[in-house]
RNA sequence: GUCCCCAUAGACUAAGGGUUAGGUCACCACCCUUUCAAGGUGGUCGUAGGGGUUCGAAUCCCCUUGGGGACGCCA
């Protein structure tokens, strides 16, 4: 049975980049009928947060990623640090004593000497004496893995093929610290090896750390997974994708208006391909069509525009009603707080001019009144004593009409061509007195819906 | 700096020795049209550079350049 993992950090909130190392673990593991497992890689105490801990599984529900099994690192403590103990007893670690201090040190010198650190294996080397004397004055120590001096380990990346280290470049990791508590390179180890992990799936940044993690294995006995790593995604300047790149976690993009399905085809877009000329699925489609032998190896720029244009595609493709129910808290959140018959007709006029559900609030002068108008409109319509004179003729005559959009465009229509003007000179003037602004839905289908009342009320307002 | 990875238009990608280098977003033009959007039609733009291998290279090899990642008692 293939079972992957996905296993965040609570340090922050799930980030973007985060959710598409998920979506593929979780695409992979459908496509295989295998099983998800969520791992909370709590090992740092001093960063982990619980609130970031509800966030990720909020995010991943919100996305609809479900996983199957729910683990927390911290909650494995005992585990590891049986495994600690089996690596110490069979020879595999030491006991550095070096201290924090002493390490910066050292690598402020290799810094200066433009040298590439690595720790030097000082207590690795240390005589059995002074290590035992150490040891008696109960001076605080990290325990380190120790590396194999030479050969090479050898990694086959099942998106990479393969990929070589030279085990001199591989220092002496930390696999527990001077509290005791285990670190992240051998409590992946350990946990992937216990939940029988088969496939890693993970960021290509994780790339340096799989020989390391792979002579854990080889220490420990354990049957090797395999390995998947994928490309980053990268902000528009190609920079990591950052706050401040305007990526950022996946909760906000929920609150900016995207529909979880946009973000997930968008997401699985970047770095795979489904098909030659197609590149929107349905979730079922694109999880049936999933292949790791299909990911890229470089990194993609994650494009705004286009996650604009998928998320306005899929708001397009729902009912209005559907509709209404996702705008409704955006409106609600402006301050607005929409008549149910009122706000499904706007929806019917909205729908296919909004990219983002937040969208919806440009056409707030139908829930209330308008107070702003753009200038260069009013310069552009209001100025011209002539066109005022018009625009206040056709106020007169069409508060004899029936409102609904035939009789209004065919009366308008009529107007325009007594009058020698073209449908345009009345059709701006009148939109901007109703709206405030130059854009606005079929200026009929609007009128019927503001209604009589409210449409000459405005009309008699602006001049 | 050292190690590792990567390189098809502005962006995401297809083609894995023989294609007029295909699709999508964006962009431009036209159509529709009361503006905007949506939709339709057409178009501009690409194999980073240099060497090899080969009858033939986007595709295989090498170098250069560029980009990314890693180098924590973070994960």
């Amino acid at each position: 049975m293939v079972t992957v993992r996905f296993a965040p950090s609570p340090t922050g909130n799930l980030h973007i980049g985060g959710a598409r190392t998920a979506l593929f673990n979780y695409l992979f593991a459908k496509n295989q009928k295998g099983k998800l497992i969520l791992r909370i890689e709590d090992t740092d105490k001093e960063r982990s947060k619980k609130e970031y801990e509800e966030n990720i599984f909020a995010s991943m529900k919100w996305l609809g990623l479900e996983w199957d099994e729910v683990y927390r690192q911290s909650e494995r403590m005992e585990i590891y640090k049986e495994y600690a103990k089996k690596m110490e007893t069979s020879g595999h670690t030491y006991r550095c004593y070096c201290t924090k201090e002493e390490l910066d040190q050292k690598r402020k010198i290799y810094e200066k000497l433009k040298k590439p650190y690595k720790y030097d294996g000082t207590c690795r080397k240390l005589p059995a004496e002074d290590l035992s004397k150490k040891e008696n004055e109960g001076r605080p120590y990290v325990v380190r893995f120790k590396m194999p001096l030479t050969g090479q380990t050898i990694l086959n990346d099942l998106v990479r093929g393969k990929i070589t280290f030279e085990n001199t470049e591989l220092d002496d990791i930390i696999i527990s610290r001077t509290d005791g508590i285990p670190t992240y390179n051998f409590c992946v180890v350990v946990d992937d090896a216990l939940m029988q992990v088969t496939h890693i799936i993970r960021g290509e940044d994780h790339i340096s750390n799989t020989p390391r993690q792979i002579q854990l294995y080889t220490a420990m006995g354990f049957k090797l997974p395999e390995f998947a790593h994928i490309p980053l995604i990268l902000a528009s300047d190609k920079s990591r994708l950052s706050k401040r790149a305007g990526a950022a976690a996946v909760t906000e993009y929920k609150e900016e208006g995207y529909l979880p399905i946009a973000i997930v085809n968008f997401l699985a877009l970047l770095g795979c391909s489904y098909s030659a000329t197609e590149e929107i699925f349905p979730l079922s489609e694109i999880i049936n069509r999933f292949a790791l032998k299909n990911v890229n190896k470089s990194p993609a720029i994650f494009d705004f525009t286009k996650l604009d244009y998928l998320n306005g595609y899929y708001i397009r493709q729902k009912t209005e009603a559907e509709i209404a129910v996702l705008v409704r808290p955006f409106l609600l959140n402006a301050g607005i707080t929409p008549d149910e018959s009122l706000l499904l007709k706007v929806v019917k006029l909205e729908k296919e001019r909004l990219k983002k559900l937040t969208d919806i609030t440009d056409a707030k002068y139908f829930f209330t009144e308008v107070t702003e108008y753009d200038t260069a409109g009013m310069e552009k319509h209001f100025k011209d004593p002539l066109k005022i004179e018009l625009f206040k003729k056709f106020r007169g005559e069409i508060a004899g009409i029936d409102f609904k959009t035939v009789e209004l465009e065919a009366f308008t229509r009529s107007f325009a061509e007594k009058n020698g003007k073209k449908l345009g000179e009345l059709v701006h003037p009148v939109r901007l007195a109703l709206t405030g602004k130059l854009i606005s839905p079929g200026l009929f289908e609007v009128m019927e819906v503001l209604g009589k009342d409210v449409c000459l009320k405005r009309l008699g307002k602006i001049v």
